[in-house]
DNA sequence: GCCGTTTTCGGCCCGACTGTTTTCAGTCG
């Protein structure tokens, strides 16, 4: 490793620092202020951590955090509404510290805190086995003013002059930070989750495992993942163990014991890997599924019942100060020994589900096999990889009964976009084809740009020729947020627009959504009858989970696209577009393509007729 | 700092692994 390795590239914690600077709300960053406030608690969280402060009030600030972040509508309207308080978790103090965000774009407490804080030691706390003591004990001790001088104390072997520091501590930090460097923090499911089926695959092919299933946030679908948790029974866990650290995409072995394994693979992605007695399966699938909020409350909740929950299984506390085990072999018991319904791990992110099982109001989530086709794909007329016949065997051997052809508009011309008079020969060669086939059905549609102004590019005598018009913005992404807003949806409010794709232009890692009042988007999307895209490519994920329910609960359709260019390899991406739809509580009924062609395009066209 | 079908005060989830130790603190999830 070169001695003067910088660490830029450690950029996605670079634009949380960024952000973490606080005192501009960014530019450009159309996100609801949930998320920045939640960032803003962790850090104070971080903070009063490294300064041992009583540890019930750090997790009170993360608590609030989590909450804020999971939200379903935008902080800023509990805010105009005075319902903070009814948020859980958040009481006065938080609540007013909300309340000073909102109206100054700081939090006073959090600037002193600052002032009187090293940057250096918050940096320190992503360095994995880097926790508050040590961080501040390395500055204390040695004035580590920076990860580079950081690097450089355990380089110059300085760390083992510390009491309780050896070799390995020097290791471990070095090893810690070149994780840091590489990885740059949290996967996209979209990696995650193929490398994930790749390791239950193998490992699910020894004898000694008996059940492999993805747990964590892998398991609940989150957009990134943090690490990969799998979870095992077997009656040899050593031998399984041992396997899993030395599979091919292991590249470093950080933990080997006797019922957790941990690596880091070669991709810089850390999997954990746990084995359980086949009798705590359920409670230990249910403690590494998570979420953590979700686990405390349920704990709670066994607490007020007399009981215990761990890993292991629910148990009763016996009068004798022993204890009797009532449930752990599966999740649902674990769940009906707490007197609740089965949670699906999607929503266990205590963000109201707990509450909506005790009211026996939990909603009946889509899943993929209510999916009967795709509605955002792109072919070789455009800048898709294969032909409009392919598609069609495409869709037909995906189980489809349809699947939308929407190339781009003509204003895109580095995607080949499709002319009026090109768009009137596609929806011809679709005729021919789809004369051709039963039971399958190419459906003609068109990805129109909405222009600046927010007109559609395309003319209306070639859109009314369409089964659907989507409409999605693809230039000009830093227009000032009343303008960018008026401009979506003015292309809303044409009778023609059928769907909005990928609605705020984020990509995960990459780019931020741009500046848009997406609020104000959903409540015309609802009064106009347009429904709204869950683009489900893994980048995109654009309505995301919490925005999908409001504009469900708002009473807008939601329609799940893959945007798919290569069909081989983006066509399976539709899983992320439904989990990411489970994840904002959506039922069937409320998503367009678990209807029939027929009845889709019959709610599509009210609009038309309207 | 939050919260209350035991409570407005006194609690607040629980266990494994590592690295350094001879009994445990720190970290993690």
């Amino acid at each position: 490793m070169p001695a003067d390795r910088d660490f830029t590239a450690i950029m996605p914690l670079r634009r949380v620092a960024a952000m973490r600077t606080g005192e501009k709300p960014e530019r450009g960053r159309a996100r609801m202020k949930n998320s920045e406030i939640a960032v803003l608690f962790n850090e104070i969280a971080d903070i009063l951590e490294l300064r041992e402060e009583n540890r019930f009030r750090v997790s009170a600030y993360r608590r609030g955090a989590q909450n804020i972040e999971g939200l379903p509508g935008a902080i800023e309207d509990a805010a105009a509404d005075s319902a903070l308080a009814d948020i859980p978790g958040i009481g006065k103090d938080l609540a007013s510290k909300i309340n000073e965000y909102l109206d100054t774009g700081k939090i006073s407490f959090l600037e002193e805190l600052r002032k009187e804080t090293p940057q250096v030691l918050i940096d320190m706390l992503r360095i994995p086995g880097i926790g508050p003591k040590t961080a501040v004990l390395l500055h204390r001790h040695l004035g580590i003013g920076s990860l580079e001088e950081l690097r450089h104390a355990a380089l110059d072997h300085r760390i083992r002059e510390l009491p309780k520091m050896k070799e390995k501590t020097e290791e471990n930090i070095l090893k810690g930070l070149e994780f840091l460097e590489r990885s740059g923090g949290r996967t996209p499911i979209g990696e995650a989750y193929p490398l994930a089926e790749r390791i239950i695959d193998e490992l699910g092919k020894l004898p000694e495992v008996k059940r492999i299933t993805p747990a964590g946030s892998l398991r609940r679908f989150r957009e990134t993942i943090g690490d990969i948790d799998i979870l095992v029974t077997s009656p040899k866990a050593g031998t399984v163990i041992e396997r899993f650290t030395h599979l091919a995409d292991v590249e470093r072995v950080l933990a080997e014991g006797t019922t957790k394994g941990s690596v880091i693979t070669a991709g810089g992605i850390q999997v954990d890997l746990r084995v359980v007695d086949e009798k705590s399966y359920g409670a230990a699938l249910c403690y590494f599924t998570g979420s953590k909020e979700h686990n405390i409350r349920l704990r709670e909740i066994a607490i007020q019942k007399k009981m215990k929950l761990n890993e292991y299984g629910l148990f009763r506390t016996l009068r004798s100060g022993g204890e009797r085990r009532i449930a752990g072999a599966t999740e649902e018991d674990v769940y009906r020994g707490l007197g609740l319904p089965f949670i699906p791990p999607e929503i266990r992110e205590d963000s109201g589900e707990i509450e909506a099982a005790r009211r026996g109001a939990l909603p009946a989530l889509v899943g993929m096999k209510h999916i009967k086709g795709d509605l955002h794909f792109h072919s070789n007329w455009s800048d898709g990889a294969a032909s409009l016949e392919e598609l069609a065997e495409y869709g037909r051997k995906a189980g489809y009964r349809y699947l939308a052809v929407s190339d781009h508009s003509k204003s895109l011309r580095i995607a080949h976009g499709l002319s009026e008079d090109r768009l009137r020969a596609q929806i011809a060669e679709i005729d021919r084809i789809n004369g051709q086939t039963r039971g399958f059905r190419l459906l003609k549609s068109s990805e129109v740009d909405i222009l600046p102004d927010g007109a559609l590019d395309l003319d209306s005598s070639v859109l009314e020729k369409l089964d659907i018009v989507i409409v999605a913005v693809h230039s000009k992404f830093k227009m000032p947020r009343p303008e960018m807003t008026r401009r979506v949806i003015n292309a809303i409010e044409n009778p023609h627009a059928s769907i909005l794709a990928h609605p705020t232009g984020r990509l995960l890692g990459s780019r931020d959504a741009y500046e848009i009042d997406m609020e104000a988007v959903i409540e015309a999307a609802a009064a106009t009858c347009t429904a709204i895209e869950i683009n489900a490519h893994p980048m995109r994920l654009d309505l995301n989970a919490a925005m999908a329910r409001k504009a469900a609960e708002s009473g807008v359709m939601i329609s799940i696209g893959t945007d798919t260019h290569k069909p081989a390899l983006e066509m399976r991406h539709i899983r992320y577009g439904v989990y990411t739809a489970r994840r904002g509580w959506l039922t069937k009924e409320q998503i367009l393509n678990t209807r029939t062609a027929n009845q889709l395009l019959g709610i599509l066209h009210k609009k038309r007729n309207r």
